[in-house]
DNA sequence: CGTTATTTCTTAATATATGAATCATTAAGG
DNA sequence: CCTTAATGATTCATATATTAAGAAATAACG
């Protein structure tokens, strides 16, 4: 049936995949009034004192554009804040406050275990494939240049 | 590292595959005028003569809130429309016009050309374990109840 | 040096996601 | 029947994605 190749299609896959997955982590996001994409800046920024924005953005996989907003908002409740390179203004510094590492230090054992949980409710072997094949199409990105929306053409 | 952790972590992989794949296909659907749930809708609508406004966001992964807005600008296009059910006027139903369905068949061996590209970039073996291990994490929607956002509660 | 190009972040416009609430319609129960 | 509960689509408010464009700073080059 046609209707069935789509939905098996690769990126319907993926989709439904993490319309599975997501939800358990976002109701304990929603818990501590943090969005999805607010809990990936203070995940990361919980191990480096301070990033560069685009940085940032790369390992978040949040948009620049919509990053700042995300940062925005987390400022306007004191949990990040940011600051301008000296050596180079052009570059924007992040940093979780003191408000914001306390506030991960909650929230992470809440989502470590739903993540373990998670991990648990399927058979290694096929997570660790599962994993390698991810790998494997992320490896793709090298290949297409223009990948990443360029800032000119 | 532990940011690394972070970006190996099942959503991150997952997030990251899709934004490896999907630029391929949105240029094309941008060529079009379409946007990615747009096409979603019409790839659908290709098969099925009419189809339940519910039963079209379950397939499309389209959320029934977003559904009614891209309905909506489909509909300004000429290119779907909609009808009530007699029996049960609750229900909606969906359907393509001739433009509509004019501009799939237009769009339709694009899409599946960029398709083949892709599945033609990775190893058999890789692709169809990928596919089983995202079946596998699909499934596990059964097992947690209140997935699909019920109505009440 | 001064002009131009590039880089980095930001803003803007439109589309979609998320979560809650609403509205109309139908089903259930007394 | 009539009231109440449940269902299906929609609306609403807020957050984010996407694409393009803008502004400020720096680099490159004549």
């Amino acid at each position: 049936m046609a209707t069935q190749s789509f939905s098996r299609s690769l990126p319907m896959m993926l989709y439904r995949a993490l319309d599975v997955v997501m939800p358990r982590f976002r109701r304990i996001f929603n818990e501590f009034g943090l969005t999805e994409q607010q809990w990936r800046v203070l995940r990361v920024l919980w191990e480096t004192e301070e990033i560069a924005f685009r940085e940032l953005s790369d390992i978040t996989l949040i948009p620049a554009p919509s990053l700042v907003g995300v940062i925005d908002r987390l400022a306007k409740q004191w949990l990040v804040d940011r600051r301008r390179s000296e050596t180079d203004r052009r570059n924007v510094f992040v940093f979780a406050t003191n408000e914001g590492k306390a506030l991960h230090r909650r929230v992470r054992p809440r989502v470590d275990e739903a993540y373990a949980d998670l991990r648990g409710s399927i058979d290694e072997t096929d997570w660790n494939q599962l994993i390698d094949s991810l790998e494997r199409i992320a490896s793709l990105a090298a290949e297409v240049p223009d990948n990443r929306p360029a800032v000119n053409q």
